[in-house]
DNA sequence: TTCACGTGTCATCTTTTTCTTACACGTGAA
DNA sequence: TTCACGTGTAAGAAAAAGATGACACGTGAA
């Protein structure tokens, strides 16, 4: 996906997303190949309920995606993988990106009335 | 500045950097035209004691500088502005900066050991 | 002197993020 | 049944980030 403009808030999700070792370090495995969520666990050596959460944030800033499964077993496996995510950092594309920032403070005010 | 490989601790903290509103638009702000502290935090709307800690972050992370000069007036006055930073995020080459990451989480061990 | 403007820091509080522990469910095999 | 393996979530502790207010200093002008 060309991310010639993602709004402000978005970026900063994308950001946000990626600004985490653990986090950075899921994307890089799962560049090389799909996985499931136990085994990526053990890949990158963190337990299942902390790799469900840095799973969610990244598929929730659309990095990765997730879709259940059935292995030959009948067990429910949970592949994750990368999508074609391409950002392009520079003073000039965040200072585009900036525009559409809606939020002027993380977690406060929940949108800027336009001024009359 | 060509980016083809920040190691990865570097790399997550320019991202943690830029995930952030009041940062996003500090940079932003100081894309079009570099700007002193007090001028700074009145057009983005923060308090200097805020403005302050955002801008160590930004310049901690290589992404903004800052110099002191001084005015006509003889008043001391912090100017800032933008470096040529120059991000290229996509699945490999987070795949490749992750492999540089001396950090497995966040805030604990210190850094790995190397394996025998 | 007093005021306005610039710089900075420190202590404190609130909020968010991160992480662990414990629990729930389902399936196949011994 | 019990065990191993997969899935998920919820509660609470710990750590980091964000934000505020009060303070310090220095200069020029009224």
């Amino acid at each position: 996906m060309a991310v010639g403009g993602p709004t402000g808030d978005d970026l900063v999700e994308m950001l946000a997303a990626l600004a985490n070792p653990i986090r950075l370090r899921i994307v890089a495995t799962l560049a090389g190949r799909r996985d499931y969520v136990s085994q990526l666990a053990r890949e990158i050596g963190v337990s299942r309920p902390l790799l469900h959460m840095h799973l969610r944030r990244l598929e929730a800033a659309g990095l990765i995606t997730g879709r259940l499964e059935l292995s030959d077993d009948g067990k429910a496996m949970k592949y994750y993988e990368v999508t074609d995510f391409d950002l392009h950092l520079t003073a000039s594309t965040v200072a585009e990106a900036a525009q559409s920032l809606t939020r002027p403070d993380p977690g406060k005010g929940p949108a800027p009335k336009e001024s009359t």
